[in-house]
This record gives C-alpha cells, sequence and structure tokens, in this order.
DNA sequence: CCGTAAAAAGTCACATTGACCTTAACGCGT
DNA sequence: ACGCGTTAAGGTCAATGTGACTTTTTACGG
C-alpha cells in the first residue's frame, strides 16, 4: 500500500470478522447461526462474528470468535478467508467492514450458547436460500457467495473431507458431495474415483460394521490439497451465479 | 457481524486498497509496481495502492487507485478481490489493513506516471520472485498468492482472455497461458480444447495476416466465466503451495 | 445356512486426451 | 507462375478416463 501525501480523507474504520460455517446434518447442508441480543438487528439471527482487537490477527480474531460465540474448537475444521464486504453502508451504527471467514466442518457436538447471552443453532442452509429465515447485515450476501464457493471447491480441492469425523467411510464422504450438490452420485464410480485421486484417502486398514450390510473400509484425510484429477460434476450443471472458487 | 457488549477493546484502523495488476508483455509476466515517494519504505518499489475513503466502497476505492497511480481504466481489466492481509505488524506506521485486489488485463499502454511524482513501471515477475527486487511492506507475499490464484485461474475459468487485446488469436491466447504456467502447449490440442469449451471464444470470421504464415482467425471473448470442461494442465504439475483459486 | 443389504469390484461402450501428422493459406524470392 | 518457408488449422490413433450398469463379497439376523 500507499500513503496518499495530498488527500487526508482516510476513513478509520471499525472491522469486524464474520464466521460462515457449514456442516452437514441429518442430511442437509446446516448454518451457524445466533440470535441477536442487541441493536441493531435485535432479535434476528446473524452469522457468528464481532470486533477485531488492536493488535489481533485477522485470523485470530476469527478463532476467538468461533470459541467465543460456540464454543467450537477452530483446530477442528477447515478456516479459510471467503471475502472482505465493505458497503459503506452495510452496518446502520456506521462504517464497519467486515471479513467474512468460510468454516467447513464435520457434524459438531451441538453448538453451545455463546459467552454471551444470545444461542447458536444450526440452521438449514434451504430455509435460508428459500426466504423463510432472514439474516441481519449483508449476511445472505456472505452465506451465498460462501455456498458457491464450497461448492466449487468439492470438485477441485479435497475440503470435502473435513466434514467427515475422522475416520469415515467413502459412503460418508459420497454422502457430503451428494448434500451439498444437491443431487445423487453413482456409488461406484465415486469410489473409482476418490480412490484413485493421489493423497485425497488414507485407508486405516481398519473397518466399520453397520446395523445391516458389508462393513466398510475406514479411512483418513491424505495430504493432497487439489483433487488431481478434479472430481467434475456432470459437464453443464447449472451454475447460478459463477462466484467464488478459493484453494486454500 | 455482531457487536460484542463486553469488550470494549475494537481498534478503528485505517484500511487500504492495494492492486496486483499483472499482465503479459514481450514473453514475460508483468506486475506493475510504483516506486515509493514517502518513508516509510521511501524509494523502494510497491504494489499500487491507497487509502479508502470515507464512504467509499472497496471496489471503488480499487478503481480510483488505479486510475490515479497508473492512469489505467479499470473497464479494461478484469478485477477482483484478492485477500484481506491484517497482521498487526504489516505496516511500521500503526494498524493497516489492506485488501488486495488482483487484476489481469492486455499490455497497456505504457503505464502512465501517476497523479503523484512517483512513476509507475512494468516489471518481470520472475525478477521478484528471484529475489532481484524487493516489495515493501508484505507487497511479496500478495504477490506469490496472487500469482497463485492467477494459474489456478486459468486452469478452471475464461480469464485468459482478459490478459488479450480483442480481437486475439489462438496462438495469442495460448501464448498467454504458456508465459503464466511456465510452460509449452501443443498449439492443435489447444485449439481443440478452447474452441470446444462452451462459450469461451466468438469468431469474428474476420483473419489477421501476419507477416509470414497462414492468417490466423480472430476472436473475442465470449460470455461462459467457467471453462468446461477446464483446461487442465499435465496431471502432476508441481503446486508449490495451493493457494488461492477464485472464480469471479 | 439362507435371505437381505450394503460395500466393493468388475464390465463395457463411449468420450476425451496427448502425441503426432497432414493439409491450408498466406508472403516472398526467383 | 511456382515453389519455399512459415504459421494456422484440421485429422489420426492409441491410450486413458468416464458413465451406466452388473456381479461378487461380507457382514447380520433369523
Amino acid at each position: 500500500m500507499t500513503e496518499r501525501a495530498s488527500t487526508r480523507d482516510h476513513a478509520r474504520v471499525a472491522v469486524t470478522v464474520d464466521l460462515l460455517i457449514f456442516t452437514v446434518r441429518q442430511g442437509a447442508l446446516h448454518v451457524l447461526l445466533i440470535e441477536r441480543g442487541h441493536a441493531p438487528f435485535e432479535g434476528q439471527v446473524a452469522l457468528p462474528g464481532g470486533y477485531v482487537r488492536t493488535g489481533e490477527h485477522l485470523d485470530a480474531a476469527a478463532l476467538r470468535e468461533l470459541r467465543e460465540e460456540t464454543g467450537i474448537d477452530g483446530s477442528r475444521l477447515h478456516l479459510e478467508q471467503l471475502r472482505t464486504y465493505g458497503d459503506p453502508d452495510r452496518d446502520p451504527r456506521g462504517r464497519v467492514i467486515t471479513v467474512a471467514y468460510l468454516a467447513l466442518g464435520p457434524d459438531m457436538p451441538a453448538a453451545q450458547a455463546g459467552t454471551d447471552a444470545r444461542h447458536a443453532e444450526w440452521t438449514p442452509v434451504k430455509a435460508i436460500l428459500e426466504g423463510r429465515i432472514n439474516l441481519a447485515f449483508d449476511h445472505e450476501v456472505i452465506l451465498r457467495e460462501g455456498l458457491e464457493r464450497a461448492r466449487f471447491q468439492l470438485e477441485y480441492t479435497t475440503v470435502a473431507a473435513a466434514f467427515c469425523t475422522e475416520p469415515f467411510t467413502i459412503a460418508e464422504l459420497r454422502h457430503i458431495y451428494e448434500v451439498v450438490w444437491g443431487l445423487t452420485l453413482d456409488a461406484s464410480n465415486f469410489r473409482r474415483k476418490v480412490t484413485g485421486a493421489h493423497g485425497f484417502l488414507i485407508p486405516t486398514g481398519k473397518h466399520r460394521t453397520q446395523e445391516i450390510g458389508r462393513p466398510a473400509a475406514l479411512y483418513r484425510r491424505g495430504p493432497a490439497q487439489l483433487l488431481s484429477p478434479p472430481l467434475l460434476r456432470s459437464s453443464d450443471v447449472h451454475r447460478s451465479s459463477p462466484n467464488l472458487l478459493v484453494l486454500h
């Protein structure tokens, strides 16, 4: 960056971090929301988040808010910066820009109430997309962009495994893809692809026996970040608003 | 976001935008740098950028700085947010976070000196990566992450065409890929892929005849944002630090 | 020791890919 | 007018990858 000697008009603004935390539970994609305890948007639901403190790293602020507001330990999930939202009118209190983080994790142990009295709870993403729930601020925009990004990342990266609790079965992993993409995949071809993708899955050698059927082999996440070859969705999936795809 | 009733420790920070502008010229990838006219880092080179003004959109600030410091009209290039850098120690003057933008454009009409006396100039990216040029602040980190992102985006999106001046030939487009990826591609297979990718290229029906050889057909950018199917690099290209891939 | 259900492995026609070759369309020099 | 050099563009073909589908394996519960 560069300071401008001429113009003095550079605002000092408040900076927040907001967390878009996705998980798959009960066969549907859920997002963690908190109920706001104060104005503005009191009583309305919003993404968890809060002010970045003096001298605090953005990533550190995200992890702290995650713990404070939801009781979740960030080391268990995949966390990455999504985008920064800086519309001057996005917060009625004044100029507040927010750095949004996207987090993907396994079904969590029932989000605890935060340090504040507000309670956090898992909400089906579908209810928000269909307009049955309205989010505070510009959080619905953040959610839509984050969802878009998550969907893209499933194709080209190994993040899908971040949704699974280790060790996991291939069927569980496939279930993630099916829920996030909203389509069904051929179990046999899916297995061939993911087991063939270098560094995606590490066989544990162990098996899990469910109530019924042949026991499934258990895997752990491999070291690969990128999926090669990518796990493409059938050629012409309708890609509404091609948006954000970030590889972390 | 959410205000925290308890803690008052939320800093008001200065926010800047920085621009990472890539172009391909003389067969090499170049980035636009300015020479700093003031402390800190006086005399050193840095990415163009500056403070976001009160009530100004982040995107608007990026476009304004682009014009002010480099004389480039933003409508001619592909501009998207890269990432926000918020290390509390990244600026010696105090807490300054910066929203970095990635811009890809055709070879520009010789970057003009900015409104300030500092002059802007195209610098080979290689010189920075090899340590022959040191950038101010954390700008080298921004450059490396932006380069990573640009490389990924070539595979899955149609941004490569943003490097070309319309109308352009397939050989020119291939040249972009070769320079950014640092490898050579089979001309015939490349043509088959890009002409087969739905919505990537629109034939103008016209041809350009160079000094020698058969005239090349001229194309314009198509409406597609995503490349389907993707234009994958040979399976196991060494992907140093799999980093950022954003689709815009 | 059978029936059932799910995992895992196999089959096969077909599409895509990478490597390579052939033809087309110029300008130029003779 | 013709061949040559050069680049664009189109074609060939074996190898590989993919999608749809079938078969085999391995558990459990009678």
